[in-house]
DNA sequence: GCATTGAATGTAAACGCTTAAACGGGAGGA
DNA sequence: TCCTCCCGTTTAAGCGTTTACATTCAATGC
């Protein structure tokens, strides 16, 4: 018996009608064991592979997971994208579910995408990354009862959700504590302008730190630049270095920043971490790369991924679950950027 | 008329057929022009979206086109993935497909993943990246005539399937040109061991081009290490460098290797282009990043990437057509890596 | 005035699977 | 011998589209 391309195929083949057929192969305990390792075995050697589109249509499910590719300018920077997606497609097989990758076309919406993707039956729930503090995604989806994981939070976290963050808070409170020790009093933040929740939750869990710590001599500078745009990037900096009571050490919302942060002290003639310290957050390659290492935390993407796709699938096969809460505690990777503070502080 | 999940909803409002409502919203030229227009003007105020699933069924086509991630180790070097996935779905939600990413389970072999994914008709053709000089993926998809593009051909290259490819020798041999031109005159090449048709392409490419070149004083040494060996990465690394008569100008077969390299030779204290030259392939973030800036190849992997999502579609959409082959030319992005050979070139 | 045509729409049969409900037939009890 | 019950299997009705073919009806030709 070889080739059977459909049910019938196979249920000819073995005098049984597709029903039976169909029982046995989903291991339904009203079939017989026999007939059910009789129908598994020619099952194999026909080489028979159900189809999706029968199935879909029958149990009014896909068993795909969505996620809308956000779109991007014409550097992609980082391997975020390539780390989220191995760890999301490990996820989901795990869970015998696979991931549909939607683009948004010029000019739509990634929203419309997504509504798109679930009204049309291709997904059974969706993936949200970069959530911003307020996200007119997490608010439709709810509303639809549409099953989702967000990777990261919104601002004003009601619980109503799912989502799994980067304790970011955490990770900026450690560089602090570790700075601190090192003697370090004037601090500068490199942040973006763009409304996104992990800026707002590194910057606070930064500043609460400073409040805990109560040291009067502790200073902190904020500089913001819109998130692509380079020239304003480097005038920020450039700002942060230039200041006549320059900061010893400096965090940057994530690697890129803290990358052009070295970049510019280098150039400014400054010594790192003689001069300055620098930390960053993310870990992307290039941090091992710039020297003299950039000290930063990294967040394990794929593993979240991972976390998040078991998460989306458990959520879409038990709905009435209550939603879940995690947070990862990024990991600090000590490289070379980070020193104590120089005698001198001058200022 | 709000809200209408299926066709029937909407004919059924409309006092029309599930028949004629499809034919109108697939502009079929047998429909009156009036009723298509009231058809299309209450789906959209319906928010009608096709179902997915049944559609599939009737066409005995899925519209996505699928991919199988890479298997990989734990650590993700590359952003190729992620550029990669952008692209493809930039091309392909250009001409109205999507993409389904499916994951390789826990010792199960991509190709099985492969076989699976259009035996149940979840895609209508794939994409294969990373092609080995004999690929049994190829071999396969060839012979069940599965619609797919390969990124990156066989050796044994017979005008027999789709693919889409970087020109890797060409880029080699530019190099060669560029560092002869800049006096060096002993080379080495540090590449792997694993049998992938782009090593053989790139070192063709430089052994033509050394053999083009006719001067005897041209000497090139090649050190090959297994792909993600780290020790005998590095070992090889330091058999280059160590040699008595060591090369003044290094090839590596991509950026990584060439990020090695670098390292080696800061540690060995050579300055480098001073006393060495490097350069590699891809364009990697970091390699900006690597002092004094690695002089590398960009492949446009995003562009690569869209054009495969193109050809692929138009494969699927008439099979008939022959199979095409695309040779796509690599950027020079000249950083500090390289520069005028040694003036006392020892042995 | 009747047959013929063609435009516009409808009917119904797929497509391949799942599953509620019905069925057949043997074992066990009366 | 008949009835009941249960086990294993089948029947049949979907699921939401598409599309070959049938139908209707008005206009045209003779």
């Amino acid at each position: 018996m070889s080739r059977a391309r459909t049910l019938r195929d196979l249920a000819e083949g073995l005098n049984l009608s597709t029903a039976t057929v169909s029982r046995a192969l989903a291991g339904d305990e009203a079939i017989a064991v026999t007939t059910r390792q009789r129908v598994t075995e020619a099952a194999r050697s026909a080489g028979y592979v159900p189809n999706i589109a029968g199935r879909m249509l029958a149990r009014g499910r896909s068993g795909f997971v969505g996620m809308v590719l956000p779109v991007r300018g014409p550097a992609l920077v980082d391997s975020f994208l390539g780390e989220f997606v191995t760890g999301l497609g490990e996820g989901l097989v795990e869970r015998g579910s696979d991931l549909i990758l939607a683009t948004a076309a010029e000019g739509k919406s990634e929203l419309a995408v997504l509504q798109h993707l679930v009204a049309s039956g291709r997904a059974d729930g969706v993936v949200l990354t970069r959530i911003a503090e307020a996200d007119e995604r997490v608010d439709y989806l709810r509303e639809s009862r549409v099953p989702f994981v967000a990777h990261g939070r919104l601002l004003d976290d009601d619980q109503s959700y799912n989502w799994l963050d980067t304790d970011g808070a955490h990770a900026f409170r450690q560089a602090f504590e570790m700075l601190y020790a090192l003697g370090h009093r004037r601090f500068g933040l490199l942040t973006i302008t763009e409304p996104m929740t992990f800026r707002h939750l590194r910057q606070e869990g930064l500043m609460a730190a400073i409040r805990e710590c109560g040291d009067p001599q502790v200073t902190l500078d904020v500089v913001t630049a819109p998130r692509f745009d380079q020239p304003a990037r480097q005038a920020a900096v450039a700002r942060l270095l230039a200041d006549g009571s320059r900061p010893t050490a400096i965090l940057a919302l994530f690697d890129e920043l803290a990358l052009t942060v070295m970049e510019a002290a280098m150039r400014a003639g400054l010594t790192i971490p003689g001069d300055l310290s620098v930390i960053g957050f993310d870990n992307v390659p290039a941090a091992a790369y710039a020297p003299p290492g950039l000290t930063t935390f990294d967040a394990e993407i794929r593993k979240a991924a991972r976390e998040i796709g078991h998460l989306l699938v458990d959520t879409i096969e038990s709905s009435d679950a209550p939603p879940a809460r995690r947070l990862m505690c990024p990991r600090l990777v000590a490289r070379g950027s980070h020193g104590a503070a120089p005698a001198t502080t001058g200022g």
